[in-house]
DNA sequence: AATGCAAATGAGACTTATTCTCATTAAGAC
DNA sequence: GTCTTAATGAGAATAAGTCTCATTTGCATT
C-alpha cells in the first residue's frame, strides 16, 4: 500500500485531517479495480465491517477531487462513479450491455480538441469524452 | 414553419398522435435558438399563455428522442437540455463562466473515435464529447 | 497523558431532476 | 357524433446529491 500512504501525504499537504473514514475510502478506492459509485463504496465499507455514511462519501469525494486524488465521472443517467487519479489521463468507453468501463487514451483526439477550442477562442479547462457501444460479435 | 410540419410528419409516421401539447413543444423548440431544459420549456409555454405540465415535457422528449426529432444533452450537474435534431451532428463546448453552449464538429475526431472503439472490439452506438472552457482574453 | 478547539462525521431532513400513477381529456378512426 | 385508446395534468414517488446540526475525533499544545 505505498499508494495509500501517498494519498495520506496528499491529504496532509492540503492541510486536511487523516481521519478513519478518509483512510477507509482511500483504501477501498485503492483496492477497487473498477469505478464504484458512492453507494457501492458504502457497501464495500459495510462488507469490511465498518459503518460509513453516504454523506461522508460525497463530502470526501469532493475534497479528494480538489486535491487531485480522485476523479468523478458522471456517465449517462446513473450516479457519479469514482476512481483514483494516480494514473495518466484517459477517456472511457462504456459497454451498453454490461455497464463495463473500458479505458483508452488518444493524444491525437486531445490535440484536436485543443485546436478546436482555440479556434473558437476558448481555453479548455476540462473535457468529457465518452463512447457508448456494444461488443462486436464475430460470428 | 416548414420545419414544424416536418416534425408533424415524423410523429405521424411513428403512429403518434398530433396533440396540442406536442405541437406546442415542437413550436417552442423550433423557435428557440438555445438549448432549453424542461422547466424552461414549461416557462416558455406559460409565456405564450398556454399551460403545459412538466411531466408532459419529459414524456414528450422521450418520445421525440425515439423518433429522432430531438436530442437530449446531460451536461455536467444540471438538468437535461434539449434541442431539435434537424441539423447535422455536432458536439458542444460549454463556457464555464456564462453557461453558453458553442457547437462544433470534427470529422477527424469522429473517425478517431470509431477507430479506437473498433480496436477495442466495440461498435459505437452513441458518444459524448463536451469541452468545458473559458474565453481566451486578449489583453 | 490530558486539554481544547476546529474539522469531520452520521443521521436524517431537504433539494433538485425525473418518473410514475391515475383520473380525466381529447385524437382520430369509423 | 361515437368510441376506443393514447395522451395529459397534477401531484405523489423515486433517485442522486447536498445541507444541517448535534456529536465525535484529529491533532496541536500543554
Amino acid at each position: 500500500m505505498t499508494d495509500l500512504s501517498r494519498y495520506e501525504r496528499q491529504l496532509k499537504e492540503a492541510g486536511l485531517r487523516l481521519t478513519g473514514p478518509r483512510r477507509l475510502i482511500l483504501r477501498i478506492l485503492t483496492e477497487s479495480g473498477d469505478h464504484p459509485d458512492a453507494a457501492e463504496i458504502v457497501q464495500r465499507a459495510t462488507a469490511r465491517g465498518t459503518r460509513l455514511s453516504l454523506a461522508t462519501v460525497y463530502r470526501t469525494m469532493k475534497v479528494l477531487e480538489e486535491t487531485g486524488t480522485v476523479e468523478r465521472h458522471a456517465f449517462q443517467g446513473g450516479p457519479a462513479r469514482f476512481e483514483k487519479a494516480d494514473r495518466a489521463h484517459h477517456d472511457h468507453l462504456i459497454d451498453l450491455d454490461t455497464g463495463d468501463v473500458v479505458e483508452f487514451t488518444s493524444p491525437r483526439i486531445e490535440e484536436l480538441q485543443r485546436a478546436i477550442a482555440e479556434e473558437l477562442g476558448y481555453e479548455i479547462v476540462d473535457h468529457r469524452l465518452e463512447l457508448y457501444g456494444r461488443k462486436i460479435r464475430c460470428e
